[in-house]
DNA sequence: GCCAACGTTGGC
DNA sequence: GCCAACGTTGGC
């Protein structure tokens, strides 16, 4: 069992989207970075469990909690030249980008702010808080994981 | 809206 | 293969 974070702006698709959606599951695509399809195409398994992070918000956070319900498998919206994740060097004989899909679990009780996990010694070693970091998805220590629960 | 940090592109 | 230019991310 592994842990993640993956981030989303709330005003695209936020925690709330997610759990409104039918049978609150969702595939997790238009992600166009080398690193983060690496762990979406090898890393992610069923029954993994990712913190969902609202970024570029009034208050970026962790809010809730999601589960891998599928492993990586090609993200097919690259193949669509109408799609905004379009891209011409994708194909589906050798497809560049996965997705995988996830499943709602529940809320945080309060949002947990990124300000707030700035300032734990613990969580120094979190892609999150370190300085200039973009990826959108990044491993999770369970040790980080029981940690971040226990700020609830 | 600003801008620092970073990834990608493309000329050479 | 170097590196300047450019585009994007995302906190503030």
């Amino acid at each position: 069992m592994n842990y993640w974070l993956m981030k989303s702006e709330p005003e695209e698709f936020g925690i709330d989207d997610l759990k409104a959606r039918p049978n609150q599951i969702e595939p997790w695509d238009g992600v166009r970075n080398y690193q983060a399809r690496n762990m979406l195409r090898d890393a992610m398994q069923i029954g993994d469990q990712v913190f969902f992070y609202h970024s570029n918000c009034q208050v970026p956070g962790i809010v809730g909690i999601m589960e891998i319900a599928r492993a990586g498998y090609p993200d097919d919206k690259a193949f669509d030249p109408n799609d905004k994740h379009f891209d011409p060097k994708s194909n589906a004989d050798k497809p560049t980008w996965f997705r995988v899909d996830v499943t709602f679990v529940k809320k945080l009780s309060r949002t947990i702010p990124l300000t707030e996990l700035k300032q734990q010694p613990a969580l120094s070693d979190l892609a999150l808080v370190r300085r200039g970091n973009r990826l959108s998805i990044m491993p999770v220590s369970s040790a980080q994981w029981a940690f971040i629960l226990s700020l609830e």
